[in-house]
DNA sequence: GGACTTGGCAACCAATGTTACCCATGTGCG
DNA sequence: CGCACATGGGTAACATTGGTTGCCAAGTCC
């Protein structure tokens, strides 16, 4: 039960919690059912991916909710309220900065970081820009957790390289860049272009 | 071979391409050794891949680029310059419009639009900004193919049935909302905080 | 107390990634 | 010039993973 979740339905819990927060207060409890209508998702695989949280499940009740959301936040980490250092502060890192959807779900933005000599010492989100060269002494001392790549592509595998060597456990990449990362940290990707090409594909025709 | 391509592999193409691309004008042919390496990834699986585009490759040389980009980008559909409209112009929406990474890749943004007063006609990287109101009508005349969501989550679901009616068959949501779309619109997601969660949970103690 | 709701569990099925093998093409050596 | 070996794409079989369906027991509501 409280084995490991496969890769998939870690994915999905994210969405779940999400769902689960806009509820209002006054529902105490939520059906799989209704959870799964909720999430565009298939009642019984619900259920499956609760289930490997422990049962918090109440038969013919429903589920807890304000369990629910707890028990997932546990198992995503979000109670320890995580650094995350940007690094390239263009028109994207900026977004990200003032973004502000971070705070209340267990990130905080800790840093910002940019090779622009002009940009150094600029505010942003109210936070104050730092050299590149800073942040492998800063992930140390600061403790992040969390790198997130929003420079050009040209130069994105060699901030990957020096959040990996500064001890950086897990990388965010915006960059339309593949990236290499060593065995133990995790890279995710996110990219805009991508996403359209796919699209496109389904568009094609068919 | 030309049959229909599971959307896994469909997920990888991009990949492909981008990485064909950075390949240096002098290299003619490339092996699916490489190529793998090059993303990542296993080079049988490349193979399987690319066999899904026609047999382009050449046994005992390897596949030749510039075919392989070029079936690539035709079956991502990629040669018809389709159009995207951004709806939300704030801080998301305009990285988005300033990224500039659209128009060499087969997309090109033809319109921004928000509901706020105060941006209406605004310019932004050199396109007005405009009610959303609108959007119904140009999304006919000007044939719009892709809508991306940079909104608040509060009003996604509003911008996505809206885009579904005018007949957009394609979104990108950028807004932290699940959405639902009718039958035959594609609805691609992305969330900076999911992924965030997500390398959470890898994290988290493990 | 009975019918209905609902979570848990197990088995089944589909999709995807991996491995192994085969044969066509080049290349180098005799 | 031709033969043998190395390279590398194509294909089929296999294993693993994930999603779906069906059944059962536990609990609620009337």
């Amino acid at each position: 039960m409280k084995g490991n979740l496969p890769a998939a339905a870690v994915e999905r819990l994210p969405r779940y919690l999400r769902c689960l927060e806009l509820l209002p207060p006054s529902q105490v409890t939520i059906s799989s059912k209704e959870l799964a209508r909720l999430c565009n998702l298939n009642a019984a695989g619900v259920r499956k991916d609760l289930s490997y949280l422990g049962s918090a499940g109440m038969r013919g009740v429903g589920y807890c909710v304000k369990e629910l959301v707890d028990r997932i936040r546990r198992r995503l980490g979000l109670t320890e309220n995580r650094a995350v250092a940007v690094i390239g502060v263009g028109n994207l890192g900026s977004a990200l900065a003032n973004h502000g959807g971070f705070g209340n779900r267990g990130f905080r933005i800790a840093g910002l970081y940019d090779a622009d000599p002009a940009k150094i010492g600029r505010r942003t989100a109210g936070i104050t820009i730092r050299p590149l060269e800073q942040l492998p002494e800063d992930a140390e001392s600061a403790g992040i957790s969390v790198g997130i790549i929003a420079t050009p592509a040209e130069v994105a595998q060699k901030v990957a390289d020096t959040l990996s060597e500064a001890g950086v456990p897990s990388i965010l990449n915006f960059a339309p860049a593949v990236l290499s990362v060593p065995e133990g940290v995790h890279l995710r990707q996110v990219d805009v272009a991508t996403e359209l090409q796919i699209l496109g594909f389904y568009m094609a025709g068919r």
